[in-house]
Order: C-alpha cells, then structure tokens, then sequence
RNA sequence: GGCGGCGUGGCCGAGUGGCUUAGGCAAGGGCCUGCAAAGCCCUGUACGCGGGUUCGAUUCCCGCCGCCGCCUCCA
C-alpha cells in the first residue's frame, strides 16, 4: 500500500504523491520566539520529525522548512517587560526552541528562515496582491481584501458569513471588511525604530500570515507538498496564507496536515490560559527518549491529554524495548559477529505507517518482535535474536527511537571505571554461588544494590545495570 | 450563533459491520531461577445513553448527554 496521509483541506485520506518523484518539500509552521518551548510545541515537532524520517526511509529526498518567527507583538512586548533588545528577547528563545527540538532527537530543518530575513520577499508578495487587486494600504497597514477571494475559508471550512463578529482589529475602521486582515503593520509610536522596515506603503512590519506564505515559496517554490502545522493554526493562519499565496498566482501547499493538541488536565495548554509545561521542566523528571516516546506514541492528530502517569507508562514500555536492545547487543556482540545483519523493516509496520502514520499500530508491531526477541534470546536461538534485533533497530529508527543513539544519555566517562569495580565484586559473588554460599552472594547484590547497581543473572551469565 | 473533533476493558491507547476482535502500563496465576531480577505463558470480553438500518453494530444512520478545539494571539 502506498503512503496515504490526512488532508486538512479534503477532510479526507489521499494518497501522497509528490509533485516531483522522489523528492518531497514539507513547510511546518515553527515558532513566535516569545518564550521558551512547552511540551506542545515539541509534540508537533516530534510527530513532524516522524513523518520526515517516514519519508527518508522510502528513498524520498526530503526539503524540511521550519520557519522562525522572530518579530511580532508579544516579542516586542515582553521583551520591553524585560528591559532587552527584542531581537535579543527573540534569539534567546530561538536558541531555546533549538535546544528543545534537539534534545528530542528532530532532526535540523534543511532551512530554518526568520522572518526578518525575508522582508524582500513579503514586500515583493503585498506587491502583487495590490496590483492583482486582493489587498490595499489603508494609512500605514495592508489590508486583504477578503471579499475578492470567494475560496475563503474553504480551508477550515469556516462560513465567512457566520463568523462571530470578535476580534481586536475587527472594528479598524481602515478595513473595507471586518474579516480583512493584515499583510503589513504600519510602524507605530512607541515602537523600537529597529522593528520596523522600509516599504513603498510605509515603515512597518510583516503580518504574522505573511511571512510564512513569503518563506514557504522562497524555499520550496510556488507550489510544494506538505505543509504543516497544529491544529489550532487551521484558522485563520493557515486559512489566510493559503488565500493570500493563491490570490498571489501561487499554487501553494498540496497537503494540509495538522497534528492534534497537547492538553494539560483537560485543557489546551496556550499562552493565554498560562498553564504551560516547559521542555526544559519536563526532561528534568524523565530521560528525553521517553518524552519523545511518549509524545510520538499516540496518534499524530489525536488529542493528548499530558499526565505523569501516562509518562511513566510510556517510560516503562519504551524501557522495554531498549533492554531487548541492549541484551541482543550483548550476546550478538560476543557470539556471532552478528552486527551486519541488514536493516529491515517489517511489512505490519510499513503498512501501519502508510495508513497516515499509524505510530499506534507500527509500535505494536514494534513490541510484538521485542516478545520474539526476548523468547529467542531465552532460548539461545541467536538466528531468532538477530532477525529481531535488526527489525527493531530499523524501526525504531524510523521513530527516533533508536536505542543505541540514546543510551550514552546518562553515561560518562566514569563508565568503564565503575565498570571494572562491578566485575571484580561480581565475580567474587559468582565464586560465592558456585560453592553455594548463597548468604556471601546475597550479601554482595545487595550491597551493589544500595550502590545503585542491580545485577540479574542470565543465560550468559550475570550482568549489572544502574538503577533508577 | 457557525465550523470541527472526541467519549473503548483498572489506566493509556489502536481498530473493525460478524473472523483467533491491537499494543503498552497495572493486577492475578504459572514457567524459569539457589533466591531474585529480567523474560516468557495464561487470565481479564470493553466499546457514553436511547432509538433505527441489518440475519448481525462498539463499528453505519438519527436523537440525546458529556467533554474538547477553532471562529481573537496560539504547535
């Protein structure tokens, strides 16, 4: 079956063919550099990542754009709260988002624009919806004009008439149309002089729906596959760089994909309820590789509501995997010089993915052949434990779990040191069993235990691993 | 008021018009082990409520209840 993906703008599955073979071009909407990242962010982040590994693995050349939006109201707002430059405020939180994708294992963008870069090119985008007759300056601002794009709305599928009548700008009397919306912010008093860009129409700067329409076509062209976003962007933002692109002449993105909400207890965590969980918080408590886990285990347009109990679980199941890893590492290690084995992905899993990234179902598969695994390993059928062993490497690279990758995490180069005082009381403990002096044995584990080492005994004899 | 989504066994979380009806976590029983640990096996028969369609619905349709998102900045 061929990659079938969920399209905003259809509300249906479609089957994903790129507009040129072999090559796929993703824009996923990224950050307003405000403030540092929350788990939210980092969720679309994780389930984007997925889809672009996905891709990778088919033999697709993949373009990744994820902008940075780095001038808006609120970064110059807090950042005068905060008595800085705003374009310190918002390199400081760029950093943060950057050190947050990281730290979960998304791969870097191909590009990763700021919105300041390309002023050139939104100047040059109100250019033309002015000449084509979508937009007009009104005193300092661009407006668009949304009467003149009957597809309005088509995208969210919002009924232009119905709206509510809301919104800050809504009664701007420069507006032909309350639902009209801005292109390009006229420099106001009191604003930094530095936060403002020279325009035919004036000093000013972008509209925040502009700059992603700007960005995505100077990178990926007129017309590219996938773009990319939370739901919560479906209206207006992505509604309006849609009709902004179009109106432009601009065939813009083929495929809408919106990952579903992070909720905490209950709720939509957002700036302006204020009940925020950052990534730096969150990976204080549990190892990045199961809030990676966690996050890209439930299904990418499904709601998730964020609770430490589910957290654990996730830790708990994707420990699961990584100590089958680690112990076909260690008997394929010693054995059989096991360690070419080709990668290779089972046809479940391939087929779970293809079906809109069914993570849910790939991972099911993923743990039905650590069972496998584990039982070849009990048994010492080291052909079983190979074939598992690289299935589940594959896959789980596929997810950005790969354990190998991740388990430096915690070590240092102390490693080998404790390494060597483990072995020397492990093997006093062994000489202990072997002339059945089980209370000496006993002794030794557990004073390793109250070191913070435990020690289990397998089919290839003992071996120790740091607690929790 | 308009648009959209969700409600599955103790919990998390897939999925399907009927078939051996995911997976994880937790629980109980068993195997293995000197004892543990890890692992493996078994057990648990769930789909908000009320109607309808159907030979048969958790799955389709209608209504209701509850929860949530968007319509204003938001991943």
């Amino acid at each position: 079956m061929a990659l079938h993906l969920y399209d905003t703008a259809s509300r249906s599955l479609r089957e994903f063919v790129p507009l040129e073979p072999g090559k796929v071009s993703i824009y996923l909407c990224g950050a307003t550099v405000q403030a540092p990242p929350h788990i939210g962010h980092v969720r679309s982040g994780v389930n984007f990542d997925i889809l672009r590994r996905w891709l990778q693995h088919n033999r697709y050349d993949v373009t990744f754009v994820r902008n940075v939006t780095d001038i808006d109201d609120k970064i110059l707002a807090k950042s005068a709260e905060n008595d800085q430059p705003w374009w310190a405020w918002a390199y400081t939180n760029e950093l943060n988002f950057d050190a947050a994708y990281s730290v979960l294992g998304c791969l870097p963008p191909t590009y990763e624009p700021r919105a300041t870069g390309h002023v050139t090119e939104m100047i040059e985008l109100i250019q033309r919806l002015i000449d084509s007759g979508h937009a007009y300056a009104a005193d300092g601002d661009v407006f668009f004009d949304v009467a003149s794009w009957p597809k309005y709305g088509a995208l969210s599928g919002q009924k232009v008439d119905e709206m509510q009548p809301a919104g800050d700008s809504a009664g701007d009397a420069r507006k032909r149309d309350p639902r009209d919306f801005a292109l390009w912010k006229g420099h106001k008093p009191g604003e930094p002089e530095t936060a403002s860009w020279p325009t035919p129409w004036g000093r000013g700067r972008p509209g925040w729906h502009l700059e992603c329409s700007a960005m995505a076509t100077r990178y990926l062209g007129p017309t590219f596959d996938i773009h990319g976003g939370g739901l919560d962007l479906v209206f207006p933002h992505h509604e309006n760089e849609l009709a902004q692109s179009c109106a432009a002449g601009d065939g813009f993105a083929r495929y809408w994909m919106h990952n579903g909400l992070l909720n905490l207890s209950g709720q939509k965590m957002s700036k302006s309820v204020g009940n925020t969980l950052l990534v730096s918080e969150i990976v204080k408590q549990w190892r990045p590789v199961e809030v990676r886990y966690y996050l890209g285990a439930a299904h990418y347009r499904s709601a998730v509501d964020f609770s430490p109990e589910a957290m654990d679980e996730a830790a708990a199941a994707y420990r699961g995997i990584e100590n089958f890893v680690q112990r076909a590492l260690e008997v394929l290690r010693d054995g059989s010089g096991a360690m070419g084995v080709q990668a290779s992905i089972p046809a479940e899993f391939a087929a779970a993915m293809d079906d809109d990234l069914g993570v849910p179902q790939a991972l099911a598969v993923v743990h039905n052949t650590v069972r496998a695994g584990n039982t070849a390993l009990a048994s010492g059928d080291s052909v079983g434990v190979r074939r598992a062993f690289s299935a589940v490497l594959a896959m789980t690279d596929v997810l950005g779990i790969w354990p190998p990758a991740w388990a430096g995490e915690g070590a240092s180069n102390l490693t080998p040191v404790v390494d060597a005082l483990v072995q020397v009381a492990i093997a006093q403990r062994t000489s202990a069993r072997e002339r059945k002096d089980y209370a000496a044995a006993d002794a030794i584990r557990d004073q390793l235990s109250a070191a913070g080492i435990a020690v289990e005994d397998t089919p290839s004899g003992p071996r120790w691993t740091l607690k929790d």
